[in-house]
DNA sequence: TACTAATTGCTACCGGTTATCATTATTAAA
DNA sequence: TTTAATAATGATAACCGGTAGCAATTAGTA
């Protein structure tokens, strides 16, 4: 862990940033789950082992962590901002998203990921010449409900 | 016209609902656009011809159109929803979006769609046997700068 | 160790959206 | 055609996720 903090640091530095209590408690938080957490989610775990760390704090710093390309930001269409970090033990390398438009689970899966890609790579080819655009990002998600919602 | 208004009212009235001034004159804005709409940009596109609708009703009827499966609800990244007809004569049937997020203009394509439907059709069947869910509905959207963005 | 700018934590605020509730209007029935 | 029942409306206030401002603090360098 002292290790991994050793790189945090050093990624912070070479932009000129500073390694600071908050962003550390942030991304420990981040990197001990395999959830989607929101801010709010983020800053409760934060405030429970660091009660003097602020909610606007965690909002900055995950906008600073998604400009670093550390953190990803979601949207699955409840009401706010979902989280994950990139680099997750926890988590597969590439994934997309199902989302339990009921319960509001989110299942991160990974079949077909070879296959998603050379697909998404295609289209965006494609796209970008037919419309001249500089594609950098997409999403995929898929909605509905899970066992347990549709039995309910 | 009248015809059209007919068939909304079916719709309607087979649900135990009712078809309002309301209700007509956002279904009117929603089909004679090609733009991707927020809830605010309908309201002043219904308010500068019935100044006496509310924007409260427009966000009411949004939600109830989207429960009658008549308009679609996205999300693009800015800090609102908007809103597509789905038998919308101006637009392609079938489309998916393409998102410039410096200038914020999307755009409908429909080309490889058939691929695209085959595609997610068959990540649909594998997800829905694998995870036990009922799949409903996916989002794929992509982001980038259009040819104006980058050159700026 | 001292300096200096990045960062923090308040608080107040914002914009999109929703709840409340008395009033109005649509529709089915008489 | 009138009436009765209730769905729907419109105004206001409230809500909620997220942000701006600013004085106080702190990480990292000299």
């Amino acid at each position: 862990m002292a290790k991994t903090n050793q790189k945090w640091h050093e990624r912070f530095r070479d932009r000129g940033l500073r390694f600071t209590q908050p962003r550390r408690v942030i991304l420990d938080v981040l990197g001990n789950t395999a959830d989607h957490l929101s801010a709010e989610e983020i800053y409760m775990r934060v405030h429970k082992k660091y009660p003097n760390i602020g909610l606007t704090t965690v909002y900055r710093n995950l906008i600073t962590l998604e400009r670093m390309g550390i953190v990803t930001k979601f949207h699955f269409g409840d009401g706010c901002h979902r989280f994950e970090l990139i680099e997750n033990k926890k988590k597969p390398d590439h994934h997309h998203h199902l989302v339990c438009t009921g319960c509001k689970r989110i299942i991160d899966y990974d079949d077909f990921m070879d296959e998603e890609i050379e697909y998404i790579k295609k289209v965006e080819s494609a796209l970008s010449r037919k419309h001249s655009f500089n594609i950098t990002d997409h999403v995929i998600q898929f909605y509905g409900l899970c066992k347990k919602c549709k039995a309910a």
